[in-house]
DNA sequence: CAAGCGTGGCT
DNA sequence: TAGCCAAGCTT
């Protein structure tokens, strides 16, 4: 992974730089390493340092966070890449309780940089060793209820020696050997004890409480292009679901009513189909051209637009709307 | 502290 | 295929 340094250049004695482990744990929120790459590789060509990270301008990093999602983690970047660059001379504070206090860095990620930037002997918790730790001490009480006690199994392991170097291991354990469903226990190095594994339950731990059902979701998307090619974008409000992205002016998608952003005479494109974490959404997509003067956003020239730079939602719609209709 | 917040891959 | 899952943070 282009975010870890080799291990000869480790036994050389190289660490590895604060703001890529940074950014890779940031992207790593909740995020797999397959969709990560790419991105990774494009904020770093574009954005080397913390510091040219920080004087990026927000729209410019919105665009190539696109696709990425969770949102707020790419606000929370900008805002954390300023507050280093201006309060702590561009250079990463070393310590764990230090990060905490940065926006977008938590109790997961200060661990994971102080361990593996900084090699202090801090305690990384993250979905992986909360199973490793559920199995190896057969922990049975439901997530999120068990997470104290499953950080204080994972404390109780962390070594003073050379703890980055454990952090990466303990996770990277769970990510391909103590994995969900078919943990490859004969390959593991705790196998023999593992308390979960002693009695047979390894594959049902850790367990979890029930996730309520997702709600269905309704609203509609106005895609509207000028005659000279000109699209009709909005940048939505900085808080809430796709905060600060670019997108095609919509309702809201709960019930709420927004009118169209301007008179035009609507084509019906169909439906969109998306779902987010906590509701599913049924978009209907209305396409018109015109060169009307709307009452939000504004048309964005179309060498200026690209469906990349927006959420996946609104690039399904304009995929719906502009590609060619099949049949 | 429970809820809000994306997406794509896998079964 | 519909649900589950992933290197969480903020409020």
């Amino acid at each position: 992974m282009p975010w870890r340094v080799p291990p000869d250049q480790r036994k050389a004695g190289v660490r590895p730089d604060p703001y890529r482990v940074w950014l890779s744990e940031v992207m790593l929120q909740q995020t797999t390493v397959a969709a990560v790459r790419d991105y990774f590789q494009r904020f770093t060509a574009r954005w080397p340092t913390v510091s040219a990270l920080a004087a990026a301008p927000d729209a410019e990093v919105m665009a190539e966070w696109a696709g990425l999602g969770y949102y707020a983690r790419a606000r929370n970047l900008l805002k954390c890449a300023r507050a280093v660059a201006q309060d702590h001379g561009g250079e990463f504070p070393g310590s764990r309780n230090a990060l905490l206090s940065l926006p977008g860095i938590g109790p997961y990620t200060a661990a994971a940089i102080a361990a593996i930037a900084f090699d202090e002997a801090a305690t990384v918790v993250d979905g992986n060793v909360e199973r490793v730790m559920a199995r190896l001490r057969l922990v049975e009480t439901p997530l999120p209820q068990a997470k104290a006690e499953l950080t204080t199994c994972a404390a109780e392991l962390t070594p003073a020696l050379r703890p980055g170097d454990y952090a990466q291991a303990v996770m990277d354990l769970g990510a391909t050997i103590c994995t969900p469903r078919n943990p490859a226990c004969s390959l593991c190095p705790w196998t023999e004890d593992c308390a979960a594994r002693s009695v047979g339950v390894q594959a049902s731990l850790p367990r979890k409480s029930p996730k309520p059902a997702k709600p269905i979701r309704h609203g509609t998307l106005w895609l509207v292009t000028r005659h000279d090619g000109a699209v009709l974008l909005e940048e939505r409000p900085a808080k809430g679901l796709l905060g600060g992205m670019a997108g095609f002016p919509t309702t809201g998608w709960d019930g709420s009513d927004l009118p169209a952003p301007l008179a035009a005479d609507w084509q019906d494109r169909g439906e969109v189909r998306h779902t987010f974490t906590h509701f599913h959404l049924i978009l209907t997509v209305l396409a018109a051209q015109s060169d009307g003067n709307p009452d939000r956003g504004q048309f964005t020239p179309r060498t200026d637009f690209s469906p990349t730079a927006l959420p996946t939602v609104m690039r399904k719609a304009w995929d719906l709307a502009i590609l060619p209709q099949p049949g």
